[in-house]
DNA sequence: TCACTTGTTTGACCGGCGTCAAGAAGGGTT
DNA sequence: AACCCTTCTTGACGCCGGTCAAACAAGTGA
């Protein structure tokens, strides 16, 4: 970890995402003010859980995961986070300890934003309320959308699905975006069984070399 | 269904709530003028996944399961409320359909609230977008638990986990606030599992007769 | 009270996925 | 290139929990 100044480049992803870009100019620089930004190796934690922690984290680049572990020891991710998302907001509004711990899974530079500024923010300015509400009901949908998929869709169908949403329309070939590893965490699944759903997807027109993935028929796809 | 005039025991329910309770009393009235009020007996459906909706829902008494269903025709419950939770914001602030149905889980009173006023509320109240934002955070919460539950915990794990948050500390007994079959749906298990759960944990002091659960050793739920 | 419907439990079976262990394949480094 | 270390794949095995079927219990209404 390591502390750092803003690129035009971070300021940019900031201008893209979600929050930051419903923002006027003058809000979106005063929160910026409270901000620090810092760089993170693979495997290095923002923070673990049950820490108390008063700000809020925004990805600039990288990938973030969040996790929690269970009382014998094994973890399960709750989140991953690519560049342009926030997260962590949760912790400062219900005034709790952290729920689960944020590790970076690849090397990332992170903006830290003060939380009790963007809380006294949130409560006078309208705008960053809203870009919290709208922010907000996209993470509650995100996780939901993640406990149905659990709930419904074996490892294969799961992949399918990540397979297809991941792969842009007009193409046949896309490469992962982040380790295998993580994939299955974010699927919930062990990477053995991510391997085991790929070499299932074979049979259905999807070849894996590394992290490049090639689909031969997206409908085969579709009707898994 | 069937529409009814807002009771006192009801205004008493809403002040109790989360979201309401936290509103100044014009604010409130404000926001309820916008509301109507329906009966629903149980398995009515409030709304149904793909559907567009343009209300709010708060559940004045009763129980409401929200659920998804995938293709092959199994449903699977993303959430569950009980009287005082408020639900279906998602849909409203990100211009979406539903994303799950909504069925009452036995006879309920629903109260429906005009989903442009709150919107315009929000987005002019700072009372009223803060309430909003405490309450997604919550809601955030409640899914991303489901989550790690599920992904961490094996039936009878979450079987333990629910009776220990459910009977009061001071208490060695506590009936079900619902039935077995919702039970399993919440916790995302077949009856059967749910089933097999309880009996299970008999031998670690757990009994079961009809709704009514005994636990005669907390330590050894615990542990589980 | 009895009949009928609906919910719950139990047994049998089996498929999906986690786990352990070993081997294969990349990716860096010297 | 040869080496190491990490990631990925494959096989073997076992358990958890879903599904089907049948017995049983509890409500509900006549």
């Amino acid at each position: 970890m390591n502390t750092l100044q803003l690129t035009s480049t971070d300021r940019a992803t900031l201008i893209r995402s979600r929050f930051f870009g419903r923002l006027p100019q003058s809000t979106f620089e005063d929160v910026l003010n409270s901000a620090s930004v810092s760089a993170y190796e693979e495997r290095d934690v923002l923070f673990r859980q049950d820490e108390s922690i008063n700000d809020v984290f925004f990805v600039l680049s990288g990938l973030v995961r969040l996790c929690r572990l269970g009382k014998d020891g094994r973890e399960a991710d709750v989140a991953l986070f690519p560049e342009g998302e926030m997260f962590a907001e949760t912790a400062m509004f219900l005034r709790q300890r952290a729920t689960a711990s944020a590790v970076a899974a690849k090397r990332s530079v992170i903006a830290r934003l003060n939380g009790g500024k963007l809380q006294q923010l949130a409560a006078t300015d309208h705008e960053v309320a809203q870009a919290l509400i709208e922010h907000l009901c996209y993470r509650g949908k995100m996780t939901e959308d993640l406990l149905a998929e659990d709930r419904l869709l074996t490892a294969t169908q799961r992949v399918a699905n990540f397979i297809l949403s991941h792969c842009p329309e007009d193409s046949t070939s896309f490469r992962l975006p982040f380790q295998k590893n993580i994939l299955a965490g974010k699927l919930g699944l062990a990477p053995e069984a991510l391997s085991r759903a790929f070499s299932t997807l074979r049979q259905s027109g999807v070849t894996v070399r590394g992290r490049l993935i090639e689909i031969h028929d997206r409908h085969a796809l579709e009707r898994y």
